[in-house]
DNA sequence: CTAGGGTTAG
């Protein structure tokens, strides 16, 4: 009994070891191995084993090792089902989550700490905070003792489902009774104020961060970065990034595409070449998203001959250009004033198999009204399916260059019956071009109707 | 077992 019991143990270590490197094939081998020799698996050996199944590959595969260790007279534990549950939010299966959650206490298996995380992760991804607050309650009623996680879930929660201010409120709150933030905590937090645009308070918690003895990650940073240039900041984060590279971090792929992107949208040619010479030298490889960040670069720089290579490049390679492949070098040929190369493109990516495109067709517009051909601008407008605000300001702002101002007003009221909004800017040009050519009328009709859009929307 | 993810247009 004793031999057996210390060697199911050793069992189980080697299987949580392989299971660990994902090593799932050689897990069930050396399983078999075991059950020859005598060594009977326990439900920790099936849970190990059904936890990486569900991690790995797929949720039905954990299942089936739940069929498998019912077959071998082995009940499932409150762990089977946490992890068949965090399964099923993981992939948002939320309904499935629910139901597992109800059989587990059909079969008379008290959830614990984690049972009850998971269900308010699923109910926050549910959109329903209420439902998640109610289990939060559970869990300190039921006299469960949270662990750090429960309180960052809900922090989380909160803030995925726009409750920043009462996020920041419970943060507080725990403070006050002793909870001890961890890094992760102040991420969760910086990325809520980023994106309810508090870049100030944002600015304040990643202080907080640092007095509180942590030292900011590669997510603290690129969560912030990330957030400058959404909102066009792109000095404040271009010194986040150097802040970033000089503390060691590197980038990834998915942080070099930003980085990049940002450096060619300001005009920062040499950096970006430098950036991702660096990323390469680091051994990322190129997908297609740095291949088309790669290839707006070479746009910027007037180097259709190179972009067009590397397109070939791109396709020989094994990958297919996607809609931002062909829209960067549309946008690229109108930028460098080749319209007829744009309408080419154009015509190329409808007749590769891409139907009508939004962006590609706005870069257009807005290319053929800055080179003159504004009335061709019009009719393409007029033929497309969908248009949006790019579409609209970009043909106002231009009818407003050439002095047609009634022409733009008359867009401009189109636009906002359409619901869409219009750059400020813009919405200035209009109202000064018809007051300055006598249409004062027509200047205080669209001020009217800007209002009521505004009180609208 | 919770945190960030990329690329295009006004």
């Amino acid at each position: 009994m004793m031999v057996f019991g210390l060697s199911t143990r050793l069992l189980n270590i080697c299987i949580a070891s392989l299971c660990k490197s994902r090593l799932l094939e050689r897990a069930e081998a050396v399983i078999i191995d075991g059950i020859r020799l005598g060594v009977i698996p326990d439900v920790v050996t099936y849970n190990t084993l059904l936890s990486a199944y569900s991690r790995f590959v797929s949720l039905d595969a954990a299942y089936s090792v739940v069929h498998r260790m019912k077959e071998a007279g082995i009940s499932p534990d409150v762990i089977t089902y946490n992890s068949l549950l965090s399964g099923a939010t993981r992939n948002c299966l939320l309904s499935q989550s629910l139901d597992l959650f109800e059989e587990m206490l059909q079969a008379g298996i008290h959830p614990n700490v984690w049972s009850y995380n998971i269900l308010m992760h699923c109910f926050f991804k549910l959109g329903k905070p209420d439902e998640a607050n109610r289990v939060f309650q559970d869990i300190l009623l039921h006299n469960l003792t949270p662990h750090s996680a429960t309180f960052n879930i809900m922090l989380n929660g909160l803030c995925k489902n726009e409750y920043i201010d009462n996020a920041l409120m419970l943060f507080r709150n725990l403070q006050h009774h002793g909870f001890v933030p961890r890094l992760v905590t102040y991420n969760i937090l910086i990325h809520g104020l980023c994106k309810a645009r508090r870049l100030g308070q944002a600015r304040k918690m990643l202080k907080e961060l640092g007095e509180s003895g942590y030292e900011p990650n590669a997510i603290t940073y690129t969560t912030v970065m990330k957030c400058c240039f959404k909102f066009k900041q792109y000095d404040e984060g271009l010194e986040i990034m150097s802040e970033m590279k000089s503390k060691g971090y590197t980038f990834d792929g998915f942080a070099n595409c930003t980085v990049v992107a940002a450096l060619v949208k300001t005009g920062r040619i040499e950096e970006a070449n430098a950036c991702m010479e660096q990323t390469m030298r680091n051994g990322i490889e190129l997908d297609l998203a740095a291949y088309n960040t790669l290839l707006n670069m070479y746009c910027r720089e007037g180097k259709f001959e190179a972009a067009y290579k590397l397109m070939d490049e791109i396709e020989n390679g094994g990958l297919l250009c996607d809609k931002y492949t062909h829209t960067i070098i549309i946008d690229g040929l109108c930028k460098a004033g080749n319209i007829i190369g744009a309408e080419h493109h154009l015509q190329y990516m409808k007749m590769v198999g891409f139907r009508e495109n939004l962006v590609a067709l706005n870069c257009m517009i807005d290319g053929l009204s800055k080179a003159g051909q504004i009335d061709r601008a019009m009719d393409l407008y007029k033929s497309m399916e969908t248009k949006d605000s790019f579409t609209y300001t970009s043909l106002v702002h231009n009818l407003c260059k050439v002095g047609r101002f009634r022409c733009a007003s008359k867009l401009m009221m189109k636009c906002l019956r359409d619901g869409k909004k219009i750059l400020r800017a813009t919405q200035r040009a209009v109202l000064d071009g018809l007051r300055s050519t006598g249409y004062t009328d027509e200047a205080r009709k669209l001020r009217w109707k800007i209002r009521v859009a505004r009180i609208l929307r």
